[in-house]
DNA sequence: CAAAAGCGGTGCAACAGATGCAACACCAAA
DNA sequence: TTTGGTGTTGCATCTGTTGCACCGCTTTTG
């Protein structure tokens, strides 16, 4: 499109860092993306960028613009398929940041059910923190965000939260087994393993520990990755902690799973949300229903 | 700006009706105008106007696309007095449409009171019923809306709402003014002016007088004005009705005024709010930060 | 029934604004 | 001091835009 040429230069100009390096990278002499940039600014009334020994770098006023053109893209891209949409083409694009919980089950079933619907639709799916993936919302990188108590919530609207107890994996001939829920005592007498900080399942049960005895969680492993944690169960007779959501027991048959006593620990709350106050493309908007239906 | 040139061709064309009227009224040939619309609607993959004998007219494509250019544009200013903002000027403009009840009291002691802090502040208050109303926000034109239960919610955002019973306005010496409050039977049974059903009041009121007595309400004098009807009362002995957020009686030393028995006419909700989604401009985000907290 | 008027669209020539090259002034690191 | 990078500017080139005249079409009008 004509008229978005320039945010196009401009986002090339923040990406390169410098106007001569974002010349090359967009088949432009440095003096005519100069010369543009010169034009819109004094079209626009204000400088956006700092002029640097070393290149450019955007002020605050091109930090305001800069959130104006991404929303301005995404929201030319929401009209582009609504409008593709009325003329019956039905296809589409939905990018989600999720919880890793989210990905080995809940997210695959549902884009499939949503896809033998919907074929001409594509999706993408990345797993991110709580904060990464809000930061990913405000930059109108993904649509769509499936996460474990958002830290801040400036940008995130939440449309649906459910909650969900945090549940011990142990192998199967584990002595906890035999209970239908676990105290949190019991289980961290066990050798466990535990997610870092970064991860709600984490937090939830530092501060349940704290209560209980004054003093944190102290895992003999310790990982970012949940399916490696229950794949050391194999290696080692130890626990570890899960939401039930990211939980198919159908294919590990030597595992079980236990919830873990309410009393003692919170549930955590999953939230499913979008950019405050941005309206989603077609696609996305009914794949977000589909969503708030299944949970 | 450059970038939007497109964007006021078309606004202009969709106003004048054709091509050719549209050039003369921007100073642009014809044939200049016709390619600049050829070469949009090639661009952006969609024929946006239905090419009619006598002019031209959107079809649903080109009625998305005048949604967003006019998203786009509020936007687009909304960023521009943010910049302005950060460069210390403070200045800005504030459009509400708002129901007749809020012009005589409660709107020109907010608006005076915050241009007292921002005198760069410029505003637009006009007197909308709910479905205009409604209708400026989704084609932004109004920044804010306040009125009384409004028809439709799809383009409505409830920031806030308050109820509010509906009071009887009458002379000072009316026999109805001896009760604290006023059941509507006894109402009815005097002579009475209503407004049309445009107004809450009289649908509220409707509703109530079909309860009571299985008829409608049959007003004696019928008014799109409260004013209107406030006034009559001093030329012949009639009540009116009223919700109490428009009543300063101060200036009305002749007049007194009852609330309706709650029992038997629901009372009113009067709503603040805004488009769906939009982010106001700051001097409106602030303003109606301002009317939450007066009400 | 034919002429007139209004419409969107197009071919062509004139032209203004965009583009590319080379050189400049400036600064930081080597 | 040199070197290599930056943003910026002057100037010649040329591409894409603009305006005019005209076409084909439909509706209105005499």
């Amino acid at each position: 499109m004509r008229h978005l040429k320039d945010y196009e230069f401009i986002e090339g100009i923040i990406h390169a860092g410098s106007i001569r390096k974002a010349s090359e990278d967009m088949n432009i002499t440095a003096s005519d993306l100069n010369r543009r940039i010169n034009r819109f600014e004094d079209d626009f009334g204000y400088e956006i960028f700092e002029r640097l020994p070393r290149g450019v770098r955007l002020n605050p006023a091109g930090e305001l613009l800069l959130h104006h053109i991404r929303s301005q893209r995404s929201d030319f891209s929401r009209l582009k398929s609504q409008v593709a949409d009325l003329s019956g083409v039905r296809r589409g694009h939905v990018s989600i940041a999720c919880s890793q919980a989210l990905l080995p089950f809940f997210l695959p079933s549902e884009i499939a059910s949503y896809r033998r619907d919907h074929p001409g639709v594509t999706f993408t799916v990345n797993a991110r923190d709580r904060v990464a993936a809000e930061r990913e919302l405000s930059e109108f990188a993904s649509d769509i965000a499936i996460v474990f108590e958002p830290l801040t919530l400036v940008d995130f609207e939440i449309l649906h939260a459910i909650t969900q107890p945090i549940h011990v994996v142990m192998q199967a001939g584990h002595p906890l087994a035999d209970h239908a829920e676990i105290r949190l005592r019991d289980a961290l007498r066990c050798p466990h393993a535990a997610p870092s900080e970064k991860f709600a399942v984490r937090i939830l049960l530092e501060s349940a520990a704290r209560r209980l005895s004054g003093v944190g969680v102290k895992p003999s492993i310790e990982s970012e990755s949940f399916d490696f944690m229950r794949h050391y169960g194999a290696w080692e007779d130890m626990i570890s902690f899960q939401f039930p959501i990211g939980l198919d027991m159908t294919n590990y048959p030597g595992l079980v799973t236990r919830p873990l006593a309410k009393r003692d620990v919170e549930p955590g709350n999953l939230f499913l949300g979008q950019l405050r106050g941005r309206t989603l493309p077609v696609a996305s908007a009914r794949f977000m229903r589909q969503l708030m239906t299944a949970l």
